[in-house]
DNA sequence: TATTAGCACTCGAAACGACCGAGTGCTAAT
DNA sequence: ATTAGCACTCGGTCGTTTCGAGTGCTAATA
């Protein structure tokens, strides 16, 4: 269908528009390294536009590549760069600390990749759902307050203070914990969430007039922890690219981005391994000049977490493959040694 | 010096440059209700400039309030609106929910504050210096994770997971819990934080030969509540003001309120009560045209507190004035309620 | 003496237009 | 199939003009 030589005029256009956010014309084609004349390459990208792969600004301007062209480029010609050694080595170092819990390894991560792409970084840890509630904690802080912890799986952590309310007696709070403790330690999240609703405010209504309120607050404790927490980094990187055309959308954007669901809808990814989403292909007006990459990784059985990036359409996406395709493996390799480390 | 009707054409000025962003004129202050004719007004504003009141932008456009205007309006002419009591009992409302810890409802009045002002808002809890260390808990997690939990003086609350090391066993941690207990709790945070780096070392050197890595952690701990915070709501704000020139500043600003210090010094104010600083007066050249009011609240023996909002220089200083006034009360009523609750 | 009407003047913003040049499409020659 | 040549297009830049809000000054007025 297409010559060697359109291919690789298409393959210039990509990158060269990555380069300088410049539509490309036939000479800078020429001089890039095109075997031929500018005539010829003006036929070629004459036969690409009919073909849908890159249109012009406007009659007089040079061509710029189409989702259409991204997306065979992505699909047919990319060649992800390799990462050098030296940022293989400062991504290991900078999850080199000694961490703590779960959380703050996947919010670092976050962090590092938008400093890496200096695009806006997402980063969701290993599948919450099919992790177990294996501990929970309350500690008595002073007459009033208590703080809940839950421990799930490995290394998740959430913890909530909470004030008693005046109905309610210390050995109230017992017997719940002993209940929940007998319960629902040792279920699956979800089973927990569920039986939360049902099963539990039965067997308190034997113990108790008015379960509500104290039954309020437990809810809402494992309901966070249940909650899928993505965490995100780099969010001014999007003031960077030129393509947030005024203000008012950046800010619907940002707020676009404060909300977990919506961002946890985004990130979603049907298939294994990476996937990169052009302009209009991540079905999101506010986003339509933006591409998103998205990487899924194995933490052996300790299910499948996500790391995304979203920068402007015309990224260097080889250089951006290349970069998520090592971090998902740094990140994957990492969490496997810090859930070894717990299981010993 | 001044004469009323400069007074008032002063007043004029200082209101509808903020009402319309625009710089004002003698007609305009005509129509608005000055009883002399433009050419008497022109007059005026010729002296009013030549005090150093206002200026004009350029020859032929309206007068701006200068800094030294602003200043007299506020010291002199400025009258704080009162707050409506729809206002009022919104902002009641908003406390109303059963907050937990006192970082939530200094974090919460932050949000609120910005979107009552649709500025950016800033809120530092009452005194933290004064503050005691209550409570020390450490709970385990699982195999090799621990969350230690400080308390401070009342309702305050701070946790951290953290992996123990390879080299240290339990029995160690509980003679580390122990000493940290007995040495510790009860003391102001501020030796706490001393005793931390002299004392305590010495004292564990009794017990364990190398007891540097199980210090750092606790001491990066108790360092963290020792840290005053404060929180901040509607940094987006800022990007609806016009003031920001470019996208380049607003990432300076932004990466300014990024850090805990810069933004801790900043709201610092001298005096009791509401200061209000304008311009070049804040001494910071990224905030130059910009305003800040500051104010602090005392709730009883607890100590104070500081909220602060950051607008244009052309802000309705008298609606600002009036819900700041306003809040401040009513987050001192809050607070000492919540104290009062804590001590029943 | 304070106020006001009148008028010439200033200067930024917007509208206009000429020009430039990168880039195109097409045609005819190789 | 490729290329040289050329007329054409059109956005961006830059200088000019026009417009109007606002000023300062002067002379008349209360």
């Amino acid at each position: 269908m297409l010559s060697q030589r359109q291919l690789d005029i298409l393959t210039l256009v990509v990158q060269l528009h990555a380069a300088t956010g410049e539509p490309v014309g036939s000479k800078t084609l020429m001089n890039a390294g095109i075997n031929a004349s500018s005539a010829t390459i003006r036929n070629d990208l004459s036969f690409l536009e009919k073909e849908g792969f890159i249109e012009k600004p406007h009659t007089s301007a040079g061509r710029v590549p189409s989702v259409q062209g991204y997306r065979f480029y992505v699909d047919h010609l990319l060649k992800p760069s390799t990462v050098s050694n030296e940022e293989l080595s400062s991504i290991r170092q900078s999850f080199n600390r000694n961490f703590t819990a779960l959380n703050e390894i996947i919010e670092k991560s976050a962090q590092v990749l938008s400093d890496l792409t200096s695009y806006t970084a997402f980063s969701l840890g290993p599948e919450m759902n099919e992790r177990k509630l294996t501990g929970f904690r309350v500690v008595p802080l002073n007459n009033q307050q208590l703080m809940a912890i839950i421990v799930t799986d490995r290394g998740n952590v959430e913890s909530q203070v909470f004030t008693v309310p005046d109905d309610v007696s210390s050995g109230d709070i017992e017997k719940i914990i002993q209940i929940i403790n007998d319960k629902l330690v040792g279920q699956p999240l979800i089973t927990v969430y569920n039986k939360l609703r049902t099963e539990i405010p039965l067997i308190l209504q034997r113990y108790f007039q008015t379960p509500r309120g104290i039954m309020d607050i437990f809810e809402s404790i494992l309901g966070n922890a249940f909650e899928e927490r993505v965490y995100i980094g780099g969010q001014m990187n999007l003031l960077d690219v030129d393509l947030i055309p005024d203000v008012h959308q950046f800010k619907l954007v940002y707020s676009l981005m404060s909300n977990q669901n919506q961002v946890s809808s985004l990130i979603q990814t049907p298939k294994e391994g990476i996937s990169i989403r052009i302009g209009e292909e991540i079905q999101n007006d506010l986003l339509a000049n933006m591409s998103l990459i998205t990487a899924s990784y194995d933490v052996a059985e300790h299910g499948t977490g996500t790391i995304a990036i979203l920068g402007p359409t015309n990224m260097a996406y080889s250089r951006m493959f290349g970069i998520v395709e090592a971090f998902r493996h740094e990140l994957a390799d990492y969490l496997a040694d810090y859930y070894r480390l717990l299981d010993s």
